[in-house]
DNA sequence: GCGTTTTTGTTCGTTTATGTTCATATTATA
DNA sequence: TATAATATGAACATAAACGAACAAAAACGC
């Protein structure tokens, strides 16, 4: 996911201008004003930019290094299951957002329905708490710099004092008809919520079909419903699993 | 969410001014009184202005503004009294960093030599997590957008599992030889904190000395170590305080 | 070379930001 | 308190910016 040579362009113009202008972009890069907006749509959806009429400004807490990890990978593809989701996503009452970018694309796009949201993810918290009216819990704990989350035996037990109407979750891969985590200390959270939780859904982009991660998380059948970008792949055996995409 | 230019002009107006007119602001910045109107109207909505018959003005009693706002105002001011605080932090194995723009300015700056960290600031965890070798532990609780902080009876219980070496803490102003914060969710976290903790540092830039806060926190005299950027002012009781300028 | 996919440009109906007007509300003052 | 001066919000108007759909061009694979 690496950006082409015109959105570096435009990510280092912002960086020295703070803000730029669609037409002014359009005129220094010699392209249309539209190929300037699709770039600035594409780098929205990594996170990079925020858009506003007539232009687009560097995003408050974005620093070089999160930018990395905005980047990493699929950023399309999970910004599409993301927006998927938010078709099917009911009304609950308390809901846990597990730490994945899959989620965090969604807490950025999710226009509030729930009263009480908890998530281990910091950025995910950062983003949620720009909404109003709602009641926002960050589970404390370990905090790791790659995934931004919390994590531990101490966040695993924090866990134990709720029962959640809805758990938003993603994974590292999904195989077999199982979903697979990476780490353990992911796992640990993720199973926990997953525990105390009467509605699941997860979200999958279809990179995750072909990929690899160690540790079972739980079977897609458990899951009342698995939102994707692309149907999965032929021959593997999906059982009875609801699959929207 | 994130102010555009005119309404961030508008913001630094209200800083030197204290007051602004719509009129004038209207003229300064090419648009009609309508669209400064508006303007205003939003950044009430966001609780950066109060509306007067005429203009604008600050927030005078606001528990707490964004730390976006707080960070920028009186920022040089922040980064001395942090840089400063960095030559006198002795090397202690757990360390406490309350939630506060000068100790989110002291995290960015600080070299490690702790241990353990524990924090129930976002963005003082995100900065924090970049450094290596350090056992980092956030906070869990209410998260509110302003402080970007952790808060809550949740979050203060957490505390009870720590006993601290060090507490690096500010506060949002000083009066009398008395430190005071400005609502009862941070005062209560830092003062928990407080209470399980062997040596405390407190940072205050000087604009701190003139300010107003409703909850008293604690006397200065039970810091061990005031830093601040400029001496206190005359004639007010300053006890045995050890400051640092 | 030829069909396919990806990228870019163009058009057009819709939305957004701003300006203008005017009836009402607020403040000043006589 | 009555009256004038001014500020305000709501309604409407307009121009710029936008997204979606389609068309053209370029890049790609075979």
């Amino acid at each position: 996911m690496a950006l082409n040579e015109r959105q570096t362009e435009i990510l280092n113009t912002l960086k020295n201008e703070k803000k730029v202008a669609v037409a002014d972009l359009a005129k220094a890069l010699y392209v249309s004003e539209a190929t300037i907006r699709r770039d600035l749509i594409e780098m929205k959806s990594m996170g990079l930019v925020e858009r506003s009429h007539g232009g687009a400004i560097l995003p408050e807490n974005v620093e070089e290094v999160s930018i990395f990890f905005r980047m990493e990978k699929n950023a399309t593809e999970k910004e599409r299951v993301a927006t998927k989701a938010l078709l099917y996503i009911p009304t609950f009452n308390s809901v846990f957002i597990d730490s994945s970018s899959t989620a965090l694309a969604l807490a950025e796009r999710i226009d509030l329905n729930f009263k009480t949201v908890v998530t281990n993810n910091l950025q995910t918290a950062l983003q949620l708490s720009k909404k109003p009216n709602i009641n926002l819990i960050l589970l404390g704990g370990h905090v790791h710099y790659n995934t931004h989350s919390a994590t531990g035996s101490w966040t695993a037990r924090q866990l134990e004092d709720f029962s959640f109407d809805l758990m938003i979750s993603s994974c590292a891969a999904v195989l077999n008809g199982c979903a697979y985590e990476r780490s353990l200390d992911q796992k640990e959270i993720k199973r926990a919520a997953f525990e105390n939780c009467k509605y699941r859904i997860l979200l999958v982009d279809h990179t995750k079909f072909g990929a690899h991660a160690t540790y079972k998380l739980a079977e897609l059948t458990s899951y009342d419903l698995v939102v994707t970008d692309a149907p999965p792949p032929e021959g593997t055996d999906n059982g009875n699993v609801k699959f929207l995409y």
